[in-house]
DNA sequence: TATTGTTATACTCTATAACTATA
DNA sequence: TATAGTTATAGAGTATAACAATA
């Protein structure tokens, strides 16, 4: 294979990858039904249930998002009572964010509902497609460190 | 392999998955330079530079937005001198959209900017990463198809 | 009546710039 | 000075509802 063939083949493909990836995204975004949380505010409930207490410049760097974006979300959630902000203790200038008891609830509903509908696709291909997509999964994922 | 066991599994590629491509899309979106078009602009002006002169609802289908919403995507390209709307002399109620030079020039340019990043990813993989990448990218299409 | 498209309005998400409070 | 966080402001993208024009 020439450098040419392989340059032709990952143009192809980044086209091919960049396109799957933004539908499959925009399919997501349309499952959300009337009245449910967005995706932004939605993924920062998640990641607090599973870490627990988070300041602001934590979930800010892991959304990969400026901390104005992620205050800005963090004032929706604590306005519709699914978070609350506390002090902490040791450090004056931090706010540590944690799930009230209707942040906890919805999350987990909420969770299991948006999983619906790629349950149901995963359900009709078959285990090699499955084995497949897992593997996109993990090299997606390191990829999206860089 | 038990059904529960097999629910197990996708269930954890449930998550997988829509934590990666959620990764990848944000990561996507944060390549945008300055004054450069957004992801939903630019992906009108290269389906109309793909497939030619379109029809809103056209377009809209395509993206799988709401008609207004691409009315309002469509308006801000007008604006901007990117697209030019003209009547469709068969069916007086449609509206044609067709690039401008303008349109034409900036769909070239920042198309070939905004594959740097991936290419360059993709670039470090090897050829077996990027044969997971491309089947992949196939079952995700044909799932967001439903 | 049905289809095509637009406008009004509102919400989510994001960013930059300017700011306060604490270390 | 540096760090943590907030607010003001702006813009992209999306949706629903109400509407006009044409088929």
């Amino acid at each position: 294979m020439t450098d040419d063939a392989k340059d032709d083949t990952i143009e192809q493909l980044n086209q091919q990858l960049r396109f799957a990836i933004g539908r499959v995204y925009r399919r997501f975004r349309t499952l959300r039904a009337e009245g449910e949380l967005g995706e932004a505010a939605m993924a920062t409930l998640t990641r607090i249930r599973k870490v627990g207490a988070q300041t602001l410049t934590e979930l800010a760097d892991e959304a990969r998002v400026a901390p104005s974006s992620m205050s800005q979300t963090v004032n929706r959630l604590v306005a519709g009572g699914y978070l609350a902000r506390s002090a902490d203790p040791a450090d004056g200038r931090r706010v540590l964010l944690t799930l009230t008891d209707l942040g906890r609830h919805t999350e987990s509903v909420t969770h299991a509902r948006g999983l619906a509908w790629l349950d149901g696709q995963l359900q009709t291909l078959t285990p090699r497609e499955r084995a497949v997509l897992a593997q996109a999964s993990d090299i997606l994922s390191r990829m999206s460190e860089n």
